[in-house]
DNA sequence: TCAACAGATGCAATCGATTGCACAAAAATT
DNA sequence: AATTTTTGTGCAATCGATTGCATCTGTTGA
């Protein structure tokens, strides 16, 4: 019996040594483990373990051979075990609808910066503004265990069941630009209905005096509040809101032909307008220019976002900037804290970025 | 005795499960397992396992309970554990040397694309153009068990040690557009000579006869190759390849306005000049109006890439489009078809993918 | 009636790092 | 000299999913 166990623990312990030993020698595929240092210095993988981890109760010297000997043999932990036997993966999760855009890939380039900084790694998708692919990812995510989640909602988004995955567990989430005034979380965006009033009091100030605006779906919190301070700025100096000059689509380049042949029409045009986007004030320019109005002169024209493009066409296009890089800081600082902060108990904040509004040619007629 | 090791293993059983139930109860924290299922049905947790993987072995009955009590229980696969066990993580890494470069988002966005098809992850990166921060990237993806990486070289990258990580394991690595021709690994290339060739012969066609050129670093790749096929193009044509008519510098914008200023107080200046990338042909382009030398009557200029901006100056900028987005798709292709096919022995590919010359204004003056 | 076999499920080891507890040796205290 | 305290290590369990092998039940065929 007896030799039956020590049978038994020979085989459980040579035969995958064994295997291992082969494998480092014949193919070079497999990794140094901490057990592997272990059996070099015949002393236990928990020896190393805290040695590598500078554990204070592992003396000086036992730690220097460690730390030598995993040096020499190429150690490199395996993030994997740790992650899993630690309950933590040093991961963040974020997820843009596409990542080629500029505001978004300055966002994650910030939140990018800041994790790296604090030892946290970055999975990134994009939803393809899809609310099925949203699920799937943020379904996938959690089983990654990411420690956090950063996400802008796609604009199909309507119900916030998937989320659940990271709130019932208490699991730290930041919603950026687009978020839900319903969801209880973490959120970072700016002040868009200031962005409204501001874009559009600067061309009352310019003068014009019939002013349009191209609006985004306005289910979208964004949307909706930067039509609403279009509307009081209108108000706020005694302008009629006019039903006819303020469409809706998505704000695509097409889109912002459209919008602008369409106002056009009108048997009373406007004689300016404040687009969603700068990719629709782009397109507009592009089409008052083909057909000869002045701008500004005859037609003010005020974007949003400050993509690099609007500096540089002509006429350069008034807009309004949003802080992506900061706004990105922000959230992987808001969320980094959270997820390090355990004990107190949760309690959201809505952090609004400060935009800047920036007066170029395309807007800027003196009187 | 006995009793104390029934003891023992009374508190080595109860008492996690016991935590884990109050933890489950009270602050819903804790994630469902296997383990959980396979009590709930009185089962073990490998036919839970098997079950969920849809394994043979497994009665279609047996499948049907426990497929319904995991939807019920909410149970979410730990991709960890499964990682660890598997030796795969199903995840591909990216470095690239700035996330917010129309160019590399729109690769990620390429690959991100695939990969999710696919089912993998990506983790991405950014170097910043820096060597120790591009080890630092790769060192913590190895550690992180990526399953494959695809990476653009940093400006610095002069050694490439830290690649030995990859390649000594046979983990498969991909390398894109800037690549060191020394490394043994596959690669996604556009022709680099043949966009010299292009670019200057169009400018050639179109009558400009003395041809400058604002170089990158010649140590990468891609900026030399460039070079070399302008110089080729010269050749051809018999025009002398003219030393101070070519400039190296980092291609930002103030080196583009720097070069134009130095490439016009020369006593016989060029009339004509081909850019490393869009920014520096857009500073020109600028600087020059400002002068009121005349685009393309008097000056003309390409650059390269085809940014979003270069469609929408006036005058417009001819370029050379690279198709990033294909790029991103085929290197995660390559990527995954190696990390899948794991049985032929290693063979490198170089893709190279084709580029666009795109005439606009800026270069386009008819005879 | 019993061996041979297929089908369904369970046991226990495994992936690699971490950690509470136990324990031995050395140092400090009385 | 005897006892307590400190210091340094090791043992074995753990994280959750997977899988080779063993086991059990029931069926088929001789």
């Amino acid at each position: 019996m007896s030799v039956g166990l020590f049978g038994r623990s020979v085989n459980q312990v040579r035969s995958p040594r064994a295997e291992r030993f082969i494998r480092l020698i014949m193919e070079k595929k497999s990794s140094v483990t901490i057990h592997d240092i272990a059996r070099e210095l015949k002393i236990s993988a928990s020896t190393v373990s805290r040695a590598l981890n500078d554990n204070p109760r592992i003396s000086e010297p036992t730690k220097e051979r460690i730390r030598a000997i995993a040096l020499k043999m190429g150690y490199q932990p395996n993030t994997i075990a740790s992650n899993l036997r630690n309950q933590k993966t040093n991961t963040i999760g974020i997820v843009v609808p596409l990542i080629n855009r500029h505001f978004f890939s300055t966002f994650i380039s910030g939140v990018e910066e800041v994790a790296f900084e604090t030892g946290y790694n970055v999975i990134i998708s994009q939803s393809n503004d899809l609310l099925e692919k949203e699920r799937k990812i943020v379904h996938s995510l959690f089983s990654n265990r990411v420690d956090g989640l950063i996400i802008s909602l796609s604009m199909q988004t309507n119900e916030f069941e998937h989320f659940e995955l990271f709130t019932d567990k208490n699991i730290p989430l930041v919603f950026f630009d687009r978020v839900a005034p319903q969801l209880k979380a973490n959120k970072i965006i700016v002040d868009d209905y200031a962005v409204g009033l501001k874009a559009t009091q600067h061309l009352i100030d310019q003068g014009y005096r019939r002013i349009a605006h191209l609006a985004g779906p306005t289910v979208l919190n964004t949307y909706h509040d930067r039509m609403e301070g279009y509307m009081a700025a209108l108000r706020k100096n005694n302008l009629p809101v006019v039903e006819e000059l303020i469409i809706y689509n998505r704000l695509t380049r097409m889109d912002g032909q459209k919008a602008i042949k369409q106002l056009l029409a009108l048997k009373n045009p406007p004689d300016a307008v404040f687009c969603g986007n700068d990719t629709t004030a782009l397109s507009m320019v592009m089409y008052l220019k083909k057909t000869g109005v002045r701008i500004p002169e005859d037609f003010g024209i005020i974007g949003f976002s400050n993509e690099p493009f609007s500096e540089v066409v002509t006429p350069s296009l008034s807009t309004l900037k949003q802080p992506a890089f900061e706004m990105g800081e922000k959230a992987a600082d808001l969320l980094i804290r959270e997820i390090e902060d355990k004990h107190p108990p949760r309690e959201y904040q809505t952090i609004t970025m400060p935009t800047e509004l920036i007066v170029r040619e395309s807007s800027f007629r003196k009187r």
